[in-house]
DNA sequence: GATGAATGAGTGTTCATTCAT
DNA sequence: GATGAATGAACACTCATTCAT
C-alpha cells in the first residue's frame, strides 16, 4: 500500500512509453515519407525507399500504416492542421483585415518551414482514395473560404484594396505550395526569413494605397 | 527532264505535306498529353489515356514520340520556350525595371493561359531522364537568372524596392506554377484577366514606395 | 461490284477469325486455370503457374481476363451453365419425377466429366468478390430449388419415396462436387460410366419401394 | 528423502496439470481453427483470425503448434481418427455386410456432426507438407480399403448388390465431405438426423433387391 | 501508319514466421 | 507464457515498351 503505487506508476509509464514509441515511430515514418514525397514526388518514392531511409524493410511499414495512400493522407491531414492552426491564430488577432491576412500568411509559412519541413503541401492529391480525397478537399475549401473571408473583411474595413479574394488566395497559395520544391530546412534561407518576406509581399500586393 | 520537275515538286509538296501532317499530329499529341498531365498528373495519365483521347491505340503514339518521357520533355521545352518568349519581350521593352518585370509577368501568364492551355508548367520534373533533366534545369536556371537580372535592374533604377531577387522569383513562379492546377481554359476567369491581376499583384508587391 | 463482295467477306472472315482467336485463347486460359484450380486449389495456383502452362508470361493473361478472381468467376459461371443445361434437359423430359431426377443426375455428371473436365465445380467460393459471389449464390440457389422441385414432383406422383428434398440435394451434390478431387479425364473410369452409376445410386436411394 | 516424496508428488501433479492445460489449450486451438478452416477455407483463415478468436495474439499460437500447416495436419489426423473409430465400430458389429456398411456411414456422420463440429473433413489437402501429406494419404487409403472391404463382404454375403466398391466409396465420401460446407451445429437439421438419413440413402442405394 | 498481342520491370500488399523482451 | 516488432517470400497487378503483321 506504500510501495505498490510506485510500481503501478512504473507500469503505466512503461506502457505509455510503448505507445509513445509507436506514435513516435509512426510519426517519423510520416515525416520521412513527406520529405521524400515532396522532394521526388509521390510516385517516384517507393515504399522500399521510405523503408530504407528508416532502416527497416518494406513490410515493417505496414505495422504503422495501412497503405501508401494512408501515408499520403496523413501528410495531407497534417498540412491541413497547420493551415487551420495558422488560420485560427490569424482570426483571433486584433487589428485590421490586412493585419490578419498578413499574420495568416506569415504564420502559415513559419509552420510549413518549421518542424514538419515544408513537406506537407501540394503532394499528389489525385492519389488519394475517393473518401479521403473528399475529406481533404472539404478541409481545403474550408481553409480557402476563411482565407477569402479574411480578405473580404479587409476590403470592408478599408485596409485592403478592392482585389478579387479568390484570385488572391490562388496567387498566394501558389507561392506557398511551390515552396515544397525549393525550400530545404538546411538551406541558406531560414524559414522565419521566408515567412517575413512572403507575408510582406502579400501585404504590399493587396493593401490599400 | 521536262516533265519530271513537276513530279519532283509534287513529291516535295507531298512530303512537306506529310511532314506537316506528322508535325501537326505530334503537336496535337503533345498538347493533349500536356493537358492531361496538368490536370491529373504525369503518373496518373497512362499512354492509353492519351491514345484514347486522340482516338488511336497506344502503340500508335510511338510513331510520333520515342517514349512517355519524351512527351514530358517536349512539354517542358514548350513551357521553357513560352518563358523565353515572354522574357525576350520584356527585356526588349523600354521603361523602368519595374515595367519590364511586370511586363514579363503579364506576358508569361498570357502565354500560359493561351493557346497552349495553361498546361505547360509542369511539376513532374523527376520523371525526366538525367540528360533531359539537365537541359530543362539549365533552361530554367537561365530564365531565373534573367528574371533576377530584370529585378536587380529595377532596384538599381529605383523603380523596385530592395527585395531579394531570388525569393521574389520563387514567390512569383509559385503563383504561376500553381495555375496549372486550378486554371481551366473554359472556366469563369479568362486568361488575360488573370495575367493582368497577377502582374498587378507583383507590381504592388515589389515597387518602390 | 462483282469482285468486291468477296473481299468484304474475306475481311469479315479475317476479323471474325481474330475475334474467334481471342475467344479461343481466353477459353483455353479459363479451361487450363479451371483444371489447375480443381487439381491444386485456387490459392495454390499462381497466375505464373497458369501462364507457364499456356506458354506465356503472367501479364499476358491480363489481356484476356481482368483479374484472378475474374477467372474464378468464369469457372463458376461455366459450372452453373452446365448445371442449367442438365436441368433444362431433365425438366423437359417426359416421364415420372424419378425419371427426371435421375436424368438430371446423369446428364450433369456427363457434362462435368466431359469437355470441361470435371473442373467446374466447388472451386473456392469465398475468393469471389461480393458482387460475383451474390450472382453465383443466386444461380446455385435457383438450381437447388429446381432440383428440389423435381424431387417434390416425384414424391407427388409416387415415383419417389418420402425423402427430405433439401437433404437429398445436399447428399447428391456432395458426391458430385467431390468428383473434382478424384476424377481424371484420362483415368481408368470413364465419365459416362460414372454418370450411369451415380445416377443409379441416386435412383435406388430415393425411388419408391 | 523423507520429506521430498510429497514435493515430488506435488510437482508431478503440478506438471500434469500444466501438461493438461497445455493439451487443453492446444486442443481448443485446433478446434477453433478447424471450424474456421471449414467455414471459410484454409487460405481465407489467417493465424490472426484464429488468435483473435482465442483471445491471444498470433505469436502465442506458436507455443502450441509448430506452424499453420501443423494445425491443418492435426485437423486431418483428428478427422482420420474419427473415421477409424467409426470403422472399428462397424467392423466389430454382428450382422450382414450391408448392416456394417450402413452402421459405418451412420456412425461416421454422427461423429463428424458431433463434438468436433463437422469441421474435421478438410479439403485443403495440398497445403500439407509432403511428409504429412503422405501420412494423411496413407491413412485415407487405409480407410478407403477397409470401407471397400466392408462393401465386398456385403456383396459376398448377398446383402449388397453388385456395385463397384471404389465408386461407391467415392460417392458416399463426397456426400460426407460436402457436409463441411453446409452443416451448422446450430442449424435446423440436427446431426443425428442427418446421420440416419444419409445412412438410409446409402442402404437403399446399394442393398440387394 | 496503325494494331493486336505480348513482355519485363517494378510496386504495393499480405502473411506465416521469428525473436528479444 | 505471451507480446511487440520486424522480416522474407510470394503474389497480383500495372504499364511503358516492342514487334510481327
Amino acid at each position: 500500500m506504500g510501495a505498490r503505487p510506485r510500481n503501478v506508476d512504473a507500469w503505466k509509464d512503461a506502457r505509455q512509453t510503448r505507445d509513445e514509441q509507436f506514435a513516435a515511430k509512426r510519426s517519423a515514418l510520416i515525416r520521412k515519407a513527406a520529405r521524400a514525397f515532396s522532394a521526388r514526388g509521390f510516385y517516384n518514392t517507393s515504399l522500399d525507399d521510405i523503408a530504407a531511409q528508416l532502416g527497416v524493410t518494406k513490410p515493417a511499414l505496414y505495422y504503422y500504416v495501412k497503405s501508401k495512400e494512408d501515408i499520403l493522407y496523413a501528410c495531407h491531414v497534417i498540412s491541413n492542421e497547420l493551415g487551420a492552426e495558422a488560420m485560427a491564430y490569424a482570426e483571433n488577432l486584433n487589428g485590421s483585415g490586412l493585419d490578419r491576412v498578413v499574420a495568416l500568411a506569415r504564420r502559415y509559412v513559419e509552420l510549413l518551414t518549421g518542424e514538419f519541413g515544408a513537406s506537407a503541401v501540394l503532394m499528389e492529391f489525385d492519389a488519394l482514395r475517393a473518401e479521403n480525397r473528399r475529406a481533404i478537399t472539404a478541409a481545403r475549401k474550408r481553409f480557402d473560404r476563411r482565407f477569402r473571408t479574411l480578405i473580404t473583411g479587409g476590403i470592408d474595413d478599408g485596409s485592403i484594396r478592392k482585389v478579387d479574394p479568390k484570385l488572391t488566395v490562388f496567387f498566394f497559395m501558389g507561392s506557398i505550395n511551390w515552396m515544397t520544391r525549393w525550400f530545404r530546412p538546411d538551406g541558406e534561407v531560414e524559414g522565419g526569413e521566408i515567412a517575413r518576406r512572403f507575408a510582406d509581399y502579400l501585404r504590399e500586393a493587396i493593401r490599400s494605397r
